[in-house]
DNA sequence: ATGAAAGCGCTAACAC
DNA sequence: GTGTTAGCGCTTTCAT
């Protein structure tokens, strides 16, 4: 590996002259510039990003905390993210966290050493103090993890409600919901705007309401005790389209028709509700908008720290798909 | 953030023996070291990994190169490599190239610049020339680059054979086969392997093969106007599972029974397969272990890079669905 | 057993 | 316009 040193040998000039030229600042003259540059050229020289990191005390990467990318809600994120971030010339690394805070306040640790410019976490375990520990920014995104973090999150409850709305509108009478885990915020907001719809309705009962885990098994579980105690239920609000699946085999196993007996909406639009059948009807987020939005408002802040802390909310939209249809 | 300096000074030590004791080498006295212990808790203190890559030239970091994380079957790749590279104190960059050698080339001087320490990569694209140039270790994964690269594979040859003959075990006569792209190595293997055990067959024809993309619409498109034109085709092998969805959307699209009268099997074992009506039988990869082998591989070559190279491969298993039925 | 000092490769004052 | 030099934070000879 060349360094400065020989290109500056070569070109007869200086490391500082070099180093004007690479980052073209300050004066130096035609003439010089283009010996340096054929020096360049002719070494295969590229400059050493530690060396240079070291001296401007960041490091030009930046980091994305999922729980897990396995979760097929993530690699969208995590694409987004990444095109964002290498489109302004940073280093993306992932961060797999498995919504443990012992994990995370490693990473957190690792990630400072390295003078990572900026995070962005998904997470509903990490504290406001272990986060205020390293003092690069940071931002949250899909979960809200304190007001005083700048986030990026759908408007999970106004979503919700719209989602148990439209099962009302095509005629559903008994409205269930599949809860996620109740310390994700996302999910329990989720939770809220249900209840907020049905929780004055004459026919409700809080047993309508099974809580699940992110993953079909044990949504399927969930929606099988669920429907074998309410056989009335003629509608599902599920917290999100993995867990979708799983009320979808639970319906099947149970020989109950969807859509005709049965209709189940959900949130997310991950693309794989679209390619199972039923395909999923859902309340789908912006995935890729959300981690850009993401990507660029920790950009902001990296290059100006002292940004107003703002928590952004971005609309969701409902899609139609076949797993419900109006009742006659 | 406290430097090095700061705790020497704390300690009443010199820089030097600060570092002693940090990496444990050297001798240092234990009533000293347990001052500087102490000076290190006070001031909470953390090396800068930047300064110390500098002196090292190397960078605890390793890259992963994917085609698109979108892609179902590489976030359980990611997962596996981030999982066995950060257990050995790495950081994990993920890349995402869409096989486009030119943004292959850029993430390769970028991670070359920032002293990455090894790099796995999946490509179809990629030149060995330009993998030489950077001289820190690489291995391909999933698809082989050039018999000189060290690389983790499965017999993707023999198994779609297996898969083949499975088809014609449970009775099917006339059999297809929707490819991948001829450009990667490893669908173009599975279509030798369908080759081998058809083309001699009496009822071969080569339009019985139609070559598609890796996404379910193309290969829908594809699989439409191969049992359009081959209504007598009562068996299908697909390059991958993420096509084997198109295929049975295409079946459903022409009102043909899976499996009662057509039979489907793919290659992969992506969780989506066992997520979609029918569930998919397919000859599944042990996707994590394959991540987790060549992060293994790599560990040990950023350790010792004069190992010889070796292309391992591994084995593939059938898993019978609901996708594949015997025909009576 | 500990300290002084050089140096990893680069950038930015500061001189001239 | 260009060169000299100090220094980013750390590790490691080389002395003592």
């Amino acid at each position: 590996m060349a360094t400065i040193k020989d290109v500056a040998k070569l070109a007869n000039v200086s490391t500082a002259t070099v180093s004007r030229v690479l980052n073209s600042n300050g004066y130096v003259n035609e003439k010089t510039k283009e010996r340096v540059e054929k020096a360049i050229r002719e070494l295969d020289y590229l400059p050493n990003d530690v060396a240079r990191n070291l001296f401007k005390g960041r490091s030009k990467m930046i980091a994305l905390f999922v729980p897990d990318i396995m979760n097929p809600f993530f690699p969208e994120l995590a694409r987004a993210v990444e095109d964002v971030t290498r489109d302004h010339g940073y280093t993306f690394i992932l961060c797999n966290t498995d919504d443990d805070i012992h994990k995370e306040i490693a990473y957190l640790n690792a990630l400072q050493q390295k003078s990572v410019d900026g995070i962005i976490i998904v997470s509903s375990t990490i504290t406001t103090s272990s986060i205020q520990k390293i003092k690069v920014p940071v931002i949250a995104l899909d979960r809200i993890v304190s007001s005083d973090l700048p986030s990026i999150t759908v408007n999970n409850r106004d979503g919700a409600r719209e989602a148990v709305r439209y099962l009302q509108a095509i005629g559903c009478k008994q409205i269930a919901h599949i809860s996620g885990p109740e310390e994700v915020s996302n999910t329990a907001l989720r939770m809220q705007g249900y209840l907020d719809e049905v929780k004055n309705e004459h026919w409700f009962k809080p047993s309508y309401i099974q809580q699940g885990e992110y993953n079909p098994d044990r949504a399927m579980e969930e929606t099988k005790k669920l429907l074998t105690k309410h056989p009335e239920i003629d509608g599902i609000f599920v917290a999100n389209d993995l867990m979708g699946v799983g009320v979808l085999k639970a319906a099947k196993a149970l020989h109950i028709k969807v859509p005709d007996d049965l209709s189940v909406i959900s949130f997310d639009g991950i693309a794989l509700g679209e390619m199972i059948t039923p395909s999923l009807t859902t309340m789908a987020q912006p995935i890729y908008d959300l981690g850009a939005r993401a990507a660029e408002m920790l950009i902001k802040r990296i290059k100006n720290p002292n940004q107003k802390i703002i928590n952004e909310e971005i609309e969701v939209e409902l899609i139609v798909r076949e797993s419900t249809r109006a009742r006659s």
